[in-house]
DNA sequence: AAACTTTTGATCGAAAATGATTGACAGTGA
DNA sequence: TCACTGTCAATCATTTTCGATCAAAAGTTT
């Protein structure tokens, strides 16, 4: 057994499990604890693992994966404040009763705080915005069927009976990575598919967008722009990408990320 | 067990109580008291939680514990020992890799603790099960489709393709409100309408009773004796009630609720 | 093939972790 | 007050794990 083969069995057993021990690994790989010990000091200085007394573990500690439902810890802190007016301008749409899908991501995960004070009917594959609702809120949340994916923290079934096709919403909220002529553009696969599965559930597409989104370009189209009902961004939108959406007849709000209230000036299309 | 598992043990034992006493750590570690209180020490200078007299408590403000992270709060506190024992004897059934299934309950929300050291795959349709295997535990977590319904904090849809007819589990855990010659009686409507959908998902059909669930009865008569596979209950039982069991060709798990370790004697049919 | 380097395995003392024991201390009830 | 209980810190013996060293094995270069 060689050097980089024993590397790969035992990044491969230390993100299988929280922790391998090193007899563990002697047993798996059938060299000398000396050795195995080696490797562990070698992959720790290279940072792919951490190296612990007993074993070694995963670099990331699941303790932190999952921190109170912080969703997708990279692009969390990134033009928050965007974000977040966009998110209230689209909970400002509904009103109490109303039977709303929000698509799981970082833009939409915002709209939890404004909606605590409201009472929806909430359809969601996103499992940090169910247990937010849940928690902090008195709407009635509901969820597909099917495996919860820890990175992109989204509930999503391989097949097409999750329960999805029973609900049916006034309007469905959604981010995504790219917005531009072509239509909607994702750019993680299971995120795509989880979007394709609730797109169709709802009268209105509603399409949370901060300005930055119209200048990526992304390579799973979703759908075309003729689709989208809405589209709510900020005020970093330019002219030209404001005057392709009214083309295709969007409604667009604009929302101001400014410390101040929702300045939101809405033009209709 | 090594250092690293029992402080991920610990933390998630923390998490979702008020407080845990050392004696509680002991039992579901199964490492000496002066361990335990060596590393509450340890976690407590890393703020990973508050050191306090008996045990430990959550670092955690307690307005997120408080709400929803108690799951039913009335059955809670009793029986406790008992249901924890119960609980890790279940647990104990499983090995790394098994496909399981978990009902929502009372009793078999305690499995999440021993479960945090385990790798399995694991469908319920209770959201704090999900919730917390998701947050602390590398097991792949499964869940039906439908609404969450917030007094019994369990998934339930009044449709049949809620995903659970794709999923099949090596065993199924559940509590139950009593359990009699007749068969497995709940009280809830609502958690007897989740149990049917998952009984027949699984292989076995594990019962987790304390033993003073065969003195109750219920309106809700959910499946004959014949159904069940095995039964775990306490030291409580009753040799009449071990015999019917018995006659019934059940495998009967007795544990000790008692502070020392799992003296879980196994009396097989 | 010989000389040299790298990798591996084994040994052994050092360091760390663990478990059990003890006594101190606070609270409880008789 | 006094016994009793539960908690805790300190201590010590034992076990486990680690790191350093050295020799054998494997691979390289000349």
């Amino acid at each position: 057994m060689h050097e980089s083969e024993r590397h790969r069995l035992i990044l491969s057993a230390v993100q299988d499990r929280p922790m391998v021990t090193v007899s563990d690994l002697v047993t798996l790989t059938g060299v000398s604890e000396a050795t195995i010990r080696r490797d562990i000091a070698t992959l720790h200085v290279q940072k792919r693992l951490r190296r612990v007394r007993g074993g070694a573990e995963s670099i990331a500690p699941p303790q932190f994966v999952g921190l109170a439902g912080r969703p997708f810890s990279v692009n969390e802190a990134i033009r928050i404040a965007e974000k977040r007016a966009i998110a209230r301008a689209a909970v400002d749409l509904c009103t109490d009763g109303d039977a709303i899908i929000i698509n799981g991501g970082t833009t939409t995960f915002q709209m939890v705080h404004p909606l605590s004070a409201k009472r929806l009917q909430v359809f969601t594959n996103s499992f940090p915005i169910a247990e937010h609702l849940l928690k902090h809120s008195k709407n009635t949340v509901l969820l597909p069927g099917g495996a919860i994916y820890r990175e992109q923290n989204i509930i999503l079934s391989p097949f097409d009976d999750d329960g999805s096709r029973h609900f049916y919403g006034r309007r469905m909220f959604m981010g995504c990575q790219g917005l531009g002529a072509l239509g909607l553009m994702e750019g993680d696969p299971l995120l795509a598919q989880a979007e394709q599965k609730l797109i169709g559930q709802a009268d209105e597409l509603v399409v949370l967008a901060d300005s930055t989104k119209f200048a990526r370009r992304s390579s799973l189209l979703l759908c075309p722009l003729a689709r989208i009902s809405t589209v709510i961004t900020d005020d970093g939108i330019t002219d030209r990408d404001a005057a392709m959406l009214d083309a295709a007849d969007i409604r667009l709000i604009v929302v101001s990320a400014g410390a101040a209230e929702r300045r939101t000036s809405v033009q209709d299309a």
